[in-house]
RNA sequence: GUUUCAUGUCU
């Protein structure tokens, strides 16, 4: 079992979920981590339906659940959408008293954010203890698909006043959040500080992140100036 | 041996 969970993983990485579903059928035994990464293959490519099956099926054969099972569970709800579904898994997780797991509460968070529940969300993230740079993020980054800029900036200081290092992804959410608001200066502002104060050199998605705020804004002679530099970096 | 967060296009 463990060398077959190996090569569905393999075959997940390939993106062959087909051979990975097929070695998965073909072994007359099966442990909570097979289930979970055949869950896990589906949940990451963006394979919710097949995944909420899937574990469906693992319920089914009295498989016991854990952390690994919830967290790739939560982020196939979250892709599909189904806010329902999700909440439901929330019910289950706190019965197995998985709920104080950062990794569950964190994929609690985002499950909550993509699946449109800011509320949600929020009360999950206020339970969380020990935030980690991902719990941050999550919220960021949820703030800012719904276009909270300013709480987005806000938590982007608060994260940093409990310790915690932003990081490239906090920086493509703090950064999209300004795009959906159109605020270009602070845009601008974030992209400098992020190599002058956080020694982070921005990646092709940051200067996305510019090229996408600058453009909304009009501002074509600044994107020009931006792919400049970028093509210096490299 | 398995899990959670970021840009755009499309779904």
């Amino acid at each position: 079992v463990v060398v077959a969970s190996a090569l569905i993983e393999m075959y997940a990485k390939c993106e062959n979920l087909d051979e990975a579903n097929s070695v998965f059928d073909s072994l007359p035994q099966k442990d909570v981590v097979v289930w979970n990464v055949l869950v896990a293959a589906y949940a990451q490519h963006g394979k919710g339906y097949l995944a909420l099956k899937c574990f469906e099926n693992m319920q089914q054969h009295g498989v016991l659940l854990d952390q690994f099972t919830y967290s790739s569970i939560l982020k196939a709800c979250g892709s599909v959408g189904v806010l329902e579904q999700g909440a439901q898994v929330h019910e289950q997780i706190v019965d197995a008293g998985y709920q104080s797991h950062v990794i569950v509460q964190n994929a609690l968070v985002d499950m909550y954010v993509k699946c449109g529940s800011l509320n949600e969300a929020c009360k999950t993230f206020d339970r969380v203890k020990n935030r980690d740079a991902v719990t941050w993020n999550t919220m960021i980054a949820g703030y800012a698909e719904h276009g909270f800029a300013g709480l987005a900036a806000q938590y982007f200081q608060e994260m940093q006043a409990n310790a915690i290092r932003p990081n490239e992804m906090t920086f493509s959410a703090i950064l999209t959040a300004f795009t959906y608001t159109g605020l270009v200066e602070e845009g601008v502002q974030y992209l400098k500080d992020m190599e002058v104060f956080h020694g982070l050199k921005p990646n092709i998605v940051h200067i996305n992140c510019m090229i996408d705020l600058l453009g909304h804004a009009g501002c074509f002679y600044d994107v020009e100036d931006l792919l400049k530099i970028t093509s210096d970096l490299d």
